[in-house]
RNA sequence: GCGAGAGUGGCGGAAUUGGUAGACGCGCUGGUCUUAGGAACCAGUAUCAUUGAUGUGUGGGUUCGAGUCCCUCCUCUCGCACCA
């Protein structure tokens, strides 16, 4: 080290990142490969959808990842860190349609700018396992899978209702409806029957259920979510026989409890059981007029409010098979088809909505469940009921605790033949069907004689036809095009039309982590072997919106492909990290709102590494992370304070003649310590804010423990161990920075081939302790002794301690509480 | 309404198991160097009173000791929302 070196005055990250991201480039730096030998480690983020650009929640969830990576691969992981293309959906459909493009042309160039994006970010991703999803050679085998599925009966047809907007000739999701009328022409919609493809989740319930107990990888909070988006309620089902008919209407009821109560029934408007009762009676026109009226009024609900309840008497009565009571048939405006039978024996003493409805109608209100130490006076409640008791007016049952009796109410109907147990769930199948363009096209054909046909396999993928002058203001384009939409028969070979629907989206992200394994393979959607070495998916990413949707899919997917014979895990993510949002002034980052963070002008002012310390630093991953244009300023001040310093000792270092012992074994302890700080926060929960800061401090201590001439400091070694150090401690995060840094220190080598720093907790361990003296649980003062302390010793040294004294004074000394090593309270 | 989570300086956030509240960073204040500095470095920074008191949303409780545990209430965020 005879010469200066000739380093700049700041860090060049231009330079350097260049520099960097070339040489990962080129090497194909970060190429996967399957390898017995070593084990495995799966990290992923959610693949985007190539909007244009990437934004900072992007950046976030990118940036954790890549340290969970790079991380993993210093410990010796042999680590599968991939990236693709949520490439289907509508808005490549509307973006085409308004710059007068294609969909595809417009996609696939989104794609090359935002990957031209994430690899500024320096993000350590094998780039020859990317694809997109609206690639054939990607969606052929969605399309595969979907005959598979269909042969094994987990996709059928049904009509449906959906909802239309006239204008657009559309049919439009849920979530495009916005009060009652289409988001862009603001037309009102209206429902419409249509044929649409189901995937039957539901045939999966109780598996997605019961392995959600299993998942202790993940936030509860998404579990829980789960959870209630399937549903499960048990209770009774049991039939109620219409007077004067031979049919019964079916309830189902989680308060078996609550039967005796029972005053009247509440159909669904859209129950079937409706056109018969009232058929030839003088309430017929009545009553279909009614019925006519809350199904409009239904559809014009905005989803926000609750509508007032509303019935009508139908005329007829039905029967209470336990105690023969005679009760009127309402249709109800609040009574749900979907769930459940569609009928609801209402109990208005103890269902709040029945009490709501029988007050309004003027219907009867019979407690049957006491609370213990009260009475119930139907003239007199305010609202039902719903807490458990004792059973009243219940016949036999009279007396028992109403959740005891739940059991035995359900099992009398069952030996009576009139009832059984019962479980109910919230979740419906999976409607896939999607009149666009830009999706995959599902694989079918309409016969006249043979009925619905898959495409042979052979014949895969079906192509979407390519013709640039898609509009997407039809409903159904590939309807349009008879060269589509014309085929023969696979089966009979006659004139035969093809399915002109394509697949919901979230069919792609459904099964994509799982082509990650294998996405050359091209003769089967998922290469046996492959998916068994790498799969499951160690660690997943992304936001916490996709806590349903995208997670549930993805879990039912998985059982499928198990069950299809491709895999060979149940569970397809191990442990989830939902990361929060990226914030600005409190609020989410919106063009609307003007307080969006432009990802591109960030890197070209200060780089990737600093934009990314700084989203580690801002926040722990699970949180929102408010941006903060001052603190990204600070993490650069960081990275370059860390330049200089290793500049400085670069240089010919001047150290006095003699290092101060102390200084360095303080060094070497804050070095042990660092190393055991960042480890933990790291493996343990991902908490990259603490790890930074733990750095930080090791940085302080380092630059303060540095000799000069006039000033002993710690000997060299152990500074330019500490600053080696440092530097792997870092490299996750700031992996440019790092390596540049590395070789400044005259490595000819990398970090990312070095293995992550061990410690050594003897080292770690302090030589003196703070040990706080409490008179009567108030710091009173503070000692320093050695470690090695007795407690005995302690006590002493508090009941000698001079401000300690002041505080006892003359009062009598009624206990000395020690704790080992960290303090002593008297208390007087 | 139901369910979950969270309330700590001017700000983002720290605080393994109940044991030094406010780590680290931002901002701010003062200083050094500078023609200048929005650069860098040094010192300070919870609040109020100038030796002490008070402080983790509110009020209570358990404890020698509570940000941490229990109860009450308030506020915010997210999810579900007529699910029988």
């Amino acid at each position: 080290m005879s010469t200066q070196n000739t380093y700049a005055s700041h860090y060049d990250f231009k330079q350097v990142e260049s520099k960097w991201q070339q040489r990962w480039e080129v090497n194909n730096a970060y190429q996967a490969s399957e390898d017995a030998d070593k084990e495995k480690y799966y990290v992923l983020e959610m693949f985007p959808y190539p909007s244009g650009r990437i934004h900072m929640g992007h950046v976030r969830n990118y940036s954790i990842g890549d340290v969970v990576a790079r991380y993993k691969r210093m410990r010796g992981f042999n680590v599968l860190h991939p990236m693709g293309w949520d490439a289907f959906g509508l808005p490549a459909e509307n973006a085409a349609q308004k710059h007068n493009t294609h969909p595809a042309k417009w996609t696939y160039e989104n794609i090359d700018y935002m990957r031209s994006q994430l690899k500024q970010l320096g993000l350590s991703y094998d780039w020859q396992r990317e694809f997109a999803t609206c690639d054939p050679d990607y969606y052929r085998w969605e399309q595969k899978i979907f005959i598979e599925m269909y042969e094994r009966g987990l996709v059928y047809q049904r009509v449906t209702t959906v909802n239309w907007c006239e204008t657009c000739q559309t049919v439009l999701a849920n979530e495009q409806v916005i009060d009652g009328a289409c988001w862009r022409c603001d037309e009102l919609v209206e429902p419409r029957n249509m044929n649409g493809w189901f995937f039957k989740i539901t045939h999966y319930t109780d598996e997605l259920l019961d392995d959600l107990q299993a998942l202790d990888g993940w936030p509860e909070k998404v579990v829980t979510m789960q959870n209630n988006w399937i549903g499960q309620s048990t209770g009774l089902t049991c039939d109620f026989k219409i007077e004067g008919s031979d049919e019964a209407i079916s309830i189902f009821t989680t308060r078996p409890d609550t039967i005796f109560g029972v005053t009247f029934m509440s159909l669904a408007a859209e129950h079937p059981l409706l056109e018969t009762l009232t058929q030839g009676t003088d309430r017929e026109a009545e009553v279909a007029d009614f019925i006519n009226a809350i199904i409009k009024e239904k559809q014009r609900q905005s989803i926000q409010e609750e509508p007032e309840k509303k019935g009508m008497f139908t005329g007829r009565y039905c029967v209470n098979p336990f105690n023969g009571e005679s009760v009127p048939i309402y249709v109800a405006n609040f009574v749900l088809m979907e769930y459940g039978t569609g009928a609801v024996m209402a109990v208005p003493a103890h269902d709040q909505r029945d009490f709501e409805f029988a007050r309004a109608y003027d219907l009867p209100i019979k407690p049957v469940v006491i609370p213990q130490g009260t009475t119930l006076d139907p003239e007199m409640m305010q609202e039902a009921s719903t807490i458990p008791g004792t059973l009243v007016n219940s016949g036999q049952f009279s007396g028992l605790d109403s959740i005891a009796a739940q059991s035995k109410i359900i099992n009398f109907a069952w030996k009576q033949g009139f009832g059984a147990p019962l479980t109910t769930y919230r979740l419906r199948d999976w409607g896939i069907s999607r009149q666009r363009y830009w999706g995959a096209p599902i694989p079918m054909v309409h016969c006249q004689d043979c009925g619905v046909v898959p495409v042979p396999l052979e014949q895969l993928p079906v192509l979407l036809p390519e013709d640039p002058d898609t509009s997407s203001d039809e409903c159904r384009p590939l309807s349009q095009r008879p060269d589509f939409v014309g085929t023969v028969c696979p089966a009979c070979s006659k004139e035969a039309r093809r399915e002109t629907d394509t697949m919901d989206t979230f069919v792609e992200s459904s099964w994509y982590f799982a082509r990650f394994a294998c996405p050359d393979s091209d003769d089967t959607p998922l290469d046996k072997d492959k998916s068994a070495y790498w799969l499951p998916v160690d660690q997943y990413i992304g936001g916490v919106e996709h806590a349903i949707l995208h997670l549930l899919y993805s879990r039912f997917f998985t059982k499928v492909l198990r069950d299809l014979g491709y895999l060979s895990i149940a569970e397809p993510f191990t442990n989830l990290l939902t990361q929060g949002m990226v914030i600005k002034d409190g609020a989410k980052m919106s063009k609307s709102k003007g307080n969006v963070v432009d990802p591109d002008l960030l890197i070209r002012q200060y780089g990737a590494d600093t934009v990314r310390l700084f989203s580690l630093f801002a926040a722990p991953p699970e949180r929102d992370l408010e941006w903060n244009a001052q603190g990204v300023e600070g993490a650069s001040r960081f990275l370059n304070r860390v330049y200089r310093l290793v500049k400085e000792f670069s240089n010919p270092y001047v150290v006095a003649p003699e290092p101060s012992a102390p200084e360095d074994t303080a060094l070497q302890r804050k070095l042990h310590q660092t190393i055991k700080k960042v480890t933990y926060d790291i493996e343990d929960d991902f908490h990259f804010n603490t790890a930074i800061s733990a750095v930080m401090e090791l940085f302080n201590t380092l630059s303060s423990s540095l000799g000069s001439a006039t000033r002993p400091g710690a000997a060299p070694d152990t500074v330019s161990g500490s600053i080696r150090t440092m530097l792997l401690l870092l490299y996750p995060m700031v992996p440019h920075f790092s390596s540049e840094l590395w070789q400044m220190m005259g490595f000819a080598d990398t970090p990312e081939e070095q293995v992550w720093p061990t410690y050594d907790d003897e080292k770690a361990k302090e030589e003196l302790l703070t040990i706080v003296l409490q008179v009567n649980g108030k710091v009173r003062s503070r000692i320093e002794v050695d470690a090695d302390v007795q407690d005995q010793q302690l006590r002493e040294l508090a009941l000698t301690d001079e401000k300690v004294l002041r505080f006892v004074d003359e009062k009598r000394v009624k206990k000395v509480i020690v704790v080992k090593k960290k303090l002593v309270n008297i208390v007087v």
